[in-house]
DNA sequence: CAACAATGCACTATACATGACACATATAGG
DNA sequence: CCTATATGTGTCATGTATAGTGCATTGTTG
């Protein structure tokens, strides 16, 4: 059962969101769009627009990324068909890593 | 009240998250980092750890981004400094905006 | 191969985000 | 200015994501 939740975030994650957030309202405003319009074609409510808009860390990432393509903020600044092309290289890199982490051994010599 | 939420998300999005996702996993691995220690350090639990690398659109955009800074995938493609720096230039552009967008006129003339 | 560790997954109870609604305020555009 | 409308904010009911747990499976290392 979900302890009470209570995130911290670091800044530097705190200034992603942001801009993240600045990025998206600035293109809805540059592209003349209601909140309501993006809010809809995104499938998600006004109230949930806001909150992206205001760089709430709690939103879905889902949700989220729909309405920064509606908008046309491009995520990682790349476009869709070198996405899929850095997905398939990452994915090729996945195959060859190891698939489980082990701990390391923590080799703490201060008996000397 | 939230209505039964299904939502669907476009192609772009879904390949973008696949891509953050396989980034984050791959990290973690390179750096040898067992899912639990990241999950411990994000301040999330490990099965939420797993739905975030495997590109799950319903996590808190929140905890994707503290994990992806944790195992050193960096968003936007931007170090620290010019992150703050993108975040003003983006301030200063919404105060010229217009704070609110009107509707397009939709002048459809079909009669003539 | 053996033994251990990491991961995947299913299940449950609960905290919480979400959608809907309503109201107040701000603001664009005539 | 005036007015329609876009936005901000709050509340509430409810669906759902989450943490925690245990167990099975897979992977690693000696």
């Amino acid at each position: 059962m979900p302890k009470s939740v209570t995130r911290t975030y670091s800044r530097y994650t705190e200034e992603v969101l942001t801009l993240l957030a600045g990025l998206i309202r600035a293109a809805r405003l540059e592209n003349k769009m209601t909140a309501q319009d993006v809010a809809d074609r995104a499938g998600i409510s006004r109230g949930m627009l806001s909150r992206i808009e205001k760089a709430d860390p709690k939103c879905e990432i889902g949700a989220t990324f729909e309405v920064a393509r509606i908008v046309g903020v491009s995520l990682f600044e790349a476009e869709p068909g070198r996405l899929a092309m850095h997905s398939k290289q990452v994915e090729q890199k996945l195959t060859l890593l190891p698939k489980s982490a082990r701990k390391e051994k923590k080799v703490v010599m201060d008996d000397f």
